[in-house]
DNA sequence: CGGCACGTTGAAGTGACTCAATTCGCGTGG
DNA sequence: CCACGCGAATTGAGTCACTTCAACGTGCCG
């Protein structure tokens, strides 16, 4: 199992940073900690101090903000392969919390060990930042996102964001990827009231370009989808992939 | 004046990361170059793929996206003592732009300079990436401002936050600093019309707790101000500062 | 003096919100 | 077996906060 682990994260890293075989082994040496967490399980609190790092081996993560009254803002969704927490090395405290938005599987990576390895590994901890600043570029959409655009052309970019991903990430099944959000949680990712995202919702059926149901998101007409959301997805940074590294 | 650069630059890092004498001449092997440009320049655009990264000495620079439509996002604001692009060092293109706020002084640093010392010098690299992993904490209390808070309660947040930011970087003189911002641009901050933030601003001069007029942001009540925006400044994590790194 | 950028204020319009009722599917338990 | 409760989604109706539109004031600069 912590062979499989690694050669995930592995195979993430290399997507868009080149690794040599010294630093292959060298992440070879991590010695992550397998586990399962249920659908709306916390994995980490805004306040805590984790001193462990998650990689994400199957099904949804979402990072959160919370206000003192109790309102819920959601910041991030994060898919297999994903780091959502890796910023936790860095930045002792957490400023947000992390949930399971299904059940999911999860590698631990202890800091200590992640800490040594990108002292000794130079290569590696480029591939891991690089890894956080394509999160912060999704953030700084998800700013444009609810700040800019109108329900409906919000609504399809977060799916547009997400079927991208999925699809770079090779977790799609054909057309259609798993997309397990509520639509209260979607209200909350997109500070949009659950109305409008039933609403914005039935407009994307009813013009053949997406569908949602049953916690999966399918995919009708791309060049539809991506028209109405205006999305360009170059924020995302997958060239980088393509053209492994700089 | 190279000297001075890197001392600026170092006095930040060292806010947050303890670095050797070592690590200190490395960066001093670094060769800065000076710049100075007007309010209202684009140092960078979307689309770009620049070959340097931008340490801002003096002045005020923000991060914007721009849709099709022209609509422009603002980001995120920077100070003295920010690397507003330190992402383009791993993010081959540009994903937004950057503008002068008002006239502002800034260092350039050249990315294959900056490379091989992240290469050569582990400290450094968790120092400059512990910066930027700072930036992504706050796009993502961007996200939450947006989304989440109204329109007095979002003005006073990004007020909050500037002040703590100019407080730590100890740039304010008294209970005020620079604030160059047109109600337009902050309009664009914060996605509210250009008529909700001076109502806005009204509001919060009325109450007495803070002031912005000629470029300046003025704190007549904190205590107030802070209330008001439901400001908890953890997310900016200056304590890093005071523990001086994990 | 005129033009312009910026800010303020009033008034009108509207889009998204809240509130509410209904449906559907699912699991539990009488 | 069906009744019931619950979470989720849909749909209609009324309200309201923020937007847009517009007029005006102010300060600055050519």
């Amino acid at each position: 199992m912590p062979d499989q682990i690694i050669a995930s994260l592995l195979h993430r890293l290399c997507q868009h940073s080149a690794l040599s075989s010294r630093e292959e082994r060298a992440l070879a040496r991590l010695h992550p900690r397998f586990a399962e967490v249920t659908r709306g399980t916390d994995l980490v609190r805004q306040g805590d101090r984790p001193d462990v790092s998650i990689f994400l081996l199957r099904g949804m993560l979402a990072r959160y903000h919370t206000l003192v009254e109790g309102d819920r803002q959601y910041l991030a969704l994060h898919i297999a392969g994903d780091l959502p927490d890796l910023q936790s090395l860095f930045l002792g405290v957490m400023d947000h919390s992390l949930v399971a938005l299904d059940a999911v599987q999860i590698a631990y990576f202890q800091h200590d060990q992640l800490c040594r390895l990108v002292e000794e590994e130079p290569r590696v901890a480029m591939a891991l930042w690089r890894q956080t600043l394509i999160d912060a570029a999704i953030f700084r959409e998800a700013i444009t996102n609810v700040g800019l655009r109108k329900p409906v052309e919000r609504l399809a970019h977060v799916l547009c964001e997400q079927f991208a991903r999925a699809r770079a990430a090779k977790i799609c099944e054909g057309e259609s990827c798993s997309f397990p959000l509520t639509q209260t949680q979607l209200g909350q990712l997109l500070a949009m009231s659950l109305v409008s995202v039933s609403r914005a919702m039935a407009r994307l059926r009813r013009d053949r370009s997406v569908d949602v149901r049953d916690g999966r998101l399918t995919v009708l007409d791309w060049k539809k989808l991506q028209a109405r959301a205006r999305f360009d997805p170059s924020y995302l940074h997958l060239e980088l992939r393509a053209a492994r590294g700089r």
